[in-house]
DNA sequence: AATCATTAGACAACCGATTGCATAAATAAA
DNA sequence: TTTATTTATGCAATCGGTTGTCTAATGATT
C-alpha cells in the first residue's frame, strides 16, 4: 500500500505538505495542490488508520456496550432502533462503531475499549456500571443508555420516561373501568423495569400492587398468568413489560375462556408492528427507541467534540390506545 | 497514559525488553518479569492500540455490514442472532468488531474499512458486492453471509439452503392435500428471497407458480392475501417469506372467513417464538441464524488467521409442522 | 533601496509500539 | 585457560502519519 512518503516523493514536495493538504490545514499552490492530489489518485493513495490514530492521539471509534446473554433479539432494545440511529450518527461523524457485547466477556472489554485507546466514546447500558468502571470512565465520554442508580448519576444518560409510561398505562386502566391492576414484568433486573414497575406502584396510590415477574419468554409470561388468573380474585387487569409478555398473557387468557378486553384489560409496553396483528390489538405504550439512540449519540459526540454535557435527557413515551383496553 | 517507555524505565530495562515479556516472545530472568510486572501495575499501563496496529500492521478489529435502509429489526436476519454468534466468535480471538450499515452511506466504508486498513476481515451481505468491491477486495479475508451471485462464486460464503426450504414446504404441503400453492415473497431483492422463489418454483414442477410481493411489512403482506384470496381459483396454500408476512397472510384469512390450514394452508420461513403464539401455530421452517454467523466468523478467521480456505457452506434447514398446515 | 511581513513548503521530532541485530555476561567445551 | 556457545537484554530503526519550527522566496511599506 502507498504511504504519505510515496505520494510525497511523487508529487514532489515533502510528506508534510501532503498531510496538511489532505488535512486542509495550509494554503499552498494550486499547482502544488494538483499535484498532490494526482499522485495520490495515481498511487490509489488511502491513509493509514493506525498511523492517523497514534499520530493524533485519537481512534474516530466510538464503542457501544451491550449485555445480553440471550441471543433473542426480540427482546432487546439495543439489537433494534437504537443501534441503527447510533450508526448513522457515527457513520455522518466519520466515525466507526465498534459493538461489544459485555455478558459474554472473556476480560472486562469496556474498561480495554478505553485504556487501550480504541475508542473516543462509549455508550452503555446501566447494567455494566460499577465503582471501578467508574473509577476508569472519570471524564472519558460516555452516555448511558437508560438511567443508572442514583449514585451514578453525575453520568450522562438518555432513557424513556418509564415512569410516566406506567402511570399512564394505570390511569388509563382505570378510566376503562379496570381496577385490579397487575404488572407482568419480564426482566427483573434492568433499568427499564424497574423504572415501569415504580411508576406503576406510585400510580396505585394506596392499592396493593401485584408484581409477577417472568424470564421474558413468552412461554414463561403465559404460564405465569395462567397461575394467576386461576384464583377468583384475579387482576382484571394486566401491564405487560413488553409485547412478547403480553403475548404470553393474552394467550393464557384465550386458553382460560377469558375475554380481552371485556374480563381482563392488557396495556404493554413496546409498539411492534404486531401489536396492530394480534387480537384483539394492543393498546401500547410506544417508546421511541430510535429517537433514544439519536440522542444518547448526540450527547456524546457533544462530550468528545465539545466538553462534557453533564445532561439528562428523559423521553416522553405514548400511549396507544387499541382494543386490549376498550371494554364493549 | 504511561507508555512502555514508562514501564522500561521503572522496571530498569528497555521497552523492547517490556514488549518482548508483554508478548511472550522471548525467556527472560524470573527477576527482570517480576519487575516488570510490578512496574505495569504500578502505572496501570495498558498498550496503546494504535501504536500496536501501526507497528504489526494488522488492526485486530473484523468488520460487519449490514445493508438496512429500514430500521424494522424484526425482518433483519442480521440484527438477531446471526451478529451475536459473531460477536461472540470475534471477542473470543481477541478481534473487536465494527459495525457498518451500508445502506446509509456518505462514503463506502466498506472500502474505506480495507483501504485504511482498520480492518482485517470482513463479513458482508451479498447486496454490497459489485465489481469494485471485488477488485479490491482480492485476497482479503472476507466471508459472505448469504450466496452471492454466481460471477461471484470465489468468494467464501455462507448460506442456508432456500432452495431445499422452499421444496420441502412445497412438498409437505402437496402431502398434506393442497395443491394451489402460492409463494408471498416480503423482499424482492434480497438473495435469500430469490433461492427460496427458486426453490418454491422448482418443487412445482409443471404447474404455474403463483408469486407475491410485498414490501416486508405486515400491512403489505396482508393487503396482498387480501387481494389474492378473492378470486375464486385462489391458492389453498402460501409459502411465506418470513413470520411476518406469515402474521399478515393469516390476518387476512381470518378477516375474510377463511379458516386455515382447512382451507388455506400457511408454512413460514423463520421460526420466531411468536410463530407458536398464533392461531393456528405456524408450521415452520427453521433457519439457524445463530449457526449461520458462527460459520460465517469461522471462516473468516480461517482466512485471516491461516488462508483463504475458499469454501462455501449450506446449512440445512428443518421443517417444523405445526398447526397451520395440518387440515383436519 | 532597505526593512519588515507574509507565504509556501521543508526538516525533523514525535506518537507508542515491534523487531532485527548487536553485545555483554554466563556457561560449556576443548 | 582459552575459545565457542548460549542466554538475557539493549540499541536503534521502523511502522505511517502529524506538527512545531525554520528557511527561502515573494510582496508590502516607507
Amino acid at each position: 500500500m502507498a504511504t504519505i512518503h510515496d505520494v510525497a516523493k511523487i508529487a514532489g514536495v515533502n510528506s508534510s505538505t501532503v498531510s496538511r493538504v489532505i488535512n486542509g490545514k495550509i494554503k499552498v499552490l494550486e499547482e502544488t495542490r494538483e499535484k498532490i492530489y494526482a499522485a495520490m489518485k495515481q498511487l490509489d493513495y488511502h491513509p493509514n488508520s493506525a498511523a492517523r490514530n497514534l499520530a493524533n492521539g485519537r481512534s474516530n471509534a466510538i464503542g457501544i456496550a451491550v449485555d445480553v446473554s440471550n441471543e433473542d433479539a426480540f427482546s432487546n432494545i439495543f439489537f433494534n432502533n437504537s443501534l441503527f440511529a447510533i450508526e448513522r450518527i457515527a457513520q455522518e461523524k466519520g466515525y466507526n462503531l465498534i459493538l461489544t457485547n459485555v455478558a459474554m466477556q472473556t476480560g472486562n472489554s469496556i474498561e480495554k475499549l478505553i485504556l487501550e485507546q480504541k475508542v473516543d466514546g462509549l455508550i452503555i447500558p446501566p447494567s455494566v456500571i460499577d465503582p471501578s468502571l467508574i473509577n476508569i470512565i472519570d471524564e472519558f465520554p460516555c452516555v448511558v443508555l437508560g438511567q443508572p442508580k442514583k449514585n451514578y448519576n453525575s453520568l450522562n444518560w438518555v432513557d424513556i420516561d418509564n415512569v410516566q409510561g406506567s402511570k399512564m398505562a394505570v390511569k388509563h386502566l382505570y378510566k376503562q373501568g379496570y381496577s385490579r391492576i397487575a404488572y407482568m414484568c419480564s426482566k427483573k433486573y434492568t433499568s427499564f423495569s424497574k423504572h415501569r414497575v415504580k411508576g406503576y406502584k406510585q400510580a396505585l396510590e394506596n392499592l396493593q400492587p401485584l408484581v409477577y415477574t417472568t424470564d421474558g419468554t413468552l412461554i414463561h409470561a403465559k404460564q405465569q398468568a395462567e397461575s394467576v388468573i386461576l384464583s377468583k380474585e384475579h387482576p382484571d387487569a394486566f401491564i405487560c413489560n413488553d409485547n412478547i409478555t403480553a403475548f404470553g398473557v393474552l394467550k393464557a387468557l384465550k386458553e382460560a375462556g377469558l375475554n380481552c378486553p371485556n374480563d381482563v384489560g392488557i396495556v404493554a409496553f413496546d409498539n411492534y408492528p404486531l401489536s396492530e396483528f394480534t387480537e384483539p390489538q394492543l393498546t401500547s405504550i410506544d417508546i421511541d427507541t430510535s429517537i433514544l439512540g439519536q440522542q444518547a449519540a448526540e450527547l456524546l459526540f457533544k462530550h468528545i467534540e465539545y466538553q462534557n454535557p453533564n445532561q439528562h435527557i428523559i423521553l416522553e413515551s405514548t400511549l396507544i390506545e387499541r382494543e386490549s383496553s376498550k371494554r364493549q
